[in-house]
DNA sequence: CGCAACCAGTAAAGCGCTTTACCAAACATC
DNA sequence: GATGTTTGGTAAAGCGCTTTACTGGTTGCG
């Protein structure tokens, strides 16, 4: 079938270990016989079979990424500083996609899968840090770095993530600063998931500092992050017909299904209503309004995070293996003083 | 380190072998030996080497799906096809994927890369259907099915695609009805991508069977799909000075950087000015107004290209190895008769 | 000249599985 | 009681590499 170490051999007249050796550029091989071996190569289109080295060294040359889903583009942002840094630094390795789903039950049935694949190393936004599945990774000593989690939720593990709680803060501070006092919140899965509670609590964190009560009537918990979602729950806000003066929603891809439907309702953003994003996704910028909203730079945090990963599987027990990325601020369009 | 099937046997008091059989249920082994054969794996938390197993199969298990971008949206949708019909079909394969960035030539380092994990079976949205490493794909016999490319750049070749020329056209004709005879055609690398072309030749041969003319001035051909590059071609369309009534973008991304920059320009949509996307991404219903666009149900097309790919796989050289999933005009609110 | 050091390369033992071929004992059949 | 057949297994040869330990020849050096 294709041809293997034995083939370049027997036409080279060497052993395959001088083969393997010439292959890893290891041991002393004269420059002549090198040739010679590189020559049959080429001719026979030889490449070594990576399931094979794979098996003798017991590396597979593989991570894996385990993201809530794929749909949104702030992953698969996440997922593109990956790439960029084993494009750059680590050429052949390859990276697993593993789609959580925002479920622990997911999450641990892909962890389980993935073991047997023995992968080199884990970089994770995972919904359950702490959960069985991930606590054997690290006792058996495979590398994981989580990613994007809080820092709450993941103490002494390897991490990149971004100041959630501050940038809810200063986002909502924003709003504040305009001289808004009925501030609405939508968020999804907040009971679910540790960064949506951050982002929740920053947010409310600071109206308790500026001492600005919140209506609980002006929270709602959707089920996903979709813009269908977003859709219905500011339609579930203003049902009992009450309406905020500024709603902060949990991420962009809500946020737009939320613009949706405030100007359904005839409402002008940001004359009648403020509306602020999270994320920073590409169209977010082209949105009508342009959306307020926070970068948290998911690219770099995928890069870094990969950075960390690779310094653990090549055993660098080190220093700086938590990172935090500052998002920022992004002021647009989408908000103004109450009316 | 471990658990292997040796220690499993040893416990088990009986042979490798028998182990074997008993994972896969081959061989004749009574219930009382395969009981405790189970109950040695379960205390043990054995499980199976995968790259062992790879390397004595010659099976790994595994398929490609190489995509022009991550970032898209659509291909996010693709991906998901794939993913929902292997785990129901196939729980134990895993997808690698492989970002082509639209270039020709990271298309053929990446199948070069891939082709030495000895992969089962691709998945192709292509760049260079006729390529040389796609060549030698199919002469050696590796299953490969194209996705979303176009049926004449990869004639008598598997493939799940949608129809795209059709398409363009009932989306122009929808316009023509409602009375547009300006329009202009948005697109990005129509040189370089074979799906760029047709659609934009969909769009011409629908103006053409109405005896409408097509002013040249009227296409902007940008250089990515991106909302930043919609943005600056519609600004870069009517720069000249001369509007159209109706704008045709390529996708629903560009749509969207074009949306924006025609509110900039003081204009309104659709009473001044008409336009359309492509894809329906999720957004596109949210967007303001809802834009009008083609339905083409990516994750259809990947899970029937899924289908074809295992099928290939199994040694099944059948028939209906060519699907077209038709598309779905989305009519919405971002268009109308001209002003 | 004798010994160490180096050079160029090889043999062989894994890595953890699958699979083919085979075998001994038990059972069924005439 | 001789002959097949089924039952319940096993031994051993791969799969295509890496890596360690070793070897026989050459060279350097005091």
């Amino acid at each position: 079938m294709a041809v293997t170490i034995y083939d370049v051999a027997r036409r080279a007249g060497v052993s395959i270990t001088t083969v393997s050796h010439v292959i890893h550029n290891r041991g002393n091989i004269p420059e002549s016989t090198k040739k010679r071996v590189m020559g049959v190569m080429r001719e026979t289109g030889y490449a070594p079979n990576r399931i094979a080295q794979r098996l003798a060294t017991r590396k597979t040359q593989s991570i894996a990424l385990l993201i809530p889903t794929i749909d949104n583009p702030f992953f698969a942002e996440l997922y593109n500083g990956i790439e960029v840094y084993i494009e750059q630094e680590k050429p052949d390795y390859r990276v697993m996609i593993g789609n959580i789903r925002y479920s622990a039950e997911k999450e641990r049935a892909l962890i389980r899968n993935f073991r047997q694949e023995l992968l080199d190393g884990y970089i994770i936004v995972s919904n359950e840090p702490r959960g069985e599945e991930i606590r054997r990774l690290f006792r058996e000593e495979i590398p994981v770095v989580f990613a994007v989690n809080d820092r709450s939720a993941v103490p002494r593990r390897p991490l990149v993530t971004y100041n959630n709680h501050e940038m809810a803060r200063r986002l909502t501070e924003h709003l504040l600063i305009l001289g808004h006092r009925r501030l609405a919140y939508l968020g999804a899965m907040v009971d679910r998931s540790e960064r949506a509670q951050t982002r929740f609590r920053g947010f409310r964190a600071c109206l308790e500092e500026h001492g600005v009560a919140f209506d609980p009537a002006f929270f709602v918990n959707g089920l996903e992050y979709s813009s269908r979602c977003g859709y219905d729950s500011f339609k579930q806000l203003i049902h009992s017909g009450r309406v905020p003066t500024a709603v902060v929603c949990a991420n962009d891809v809500l946020a737009i299904g939320a613009l949706h439907a405030i100007r359904e309702r005839g409402l002008k953003v940001p004359q009648d209503l403020s509306i602020t994003g999270y994320d920073n996704i590409p169209v977010s910028e082209y949105l009508d309004p342009p959306l307020t909203t926070v970068d948290i730079k998911p690219s770099a945090i995928g890069f870094e995070a990969a950075d960390i990963l690779f310094k653990l599987i090549q055993g660098d027990r080190g220093k700086r293996m938590r990172r935090v990325i500052p998002g920022e601020l992004i002021v647009r369009e989408s908000c103004g003083p109450p009316p």
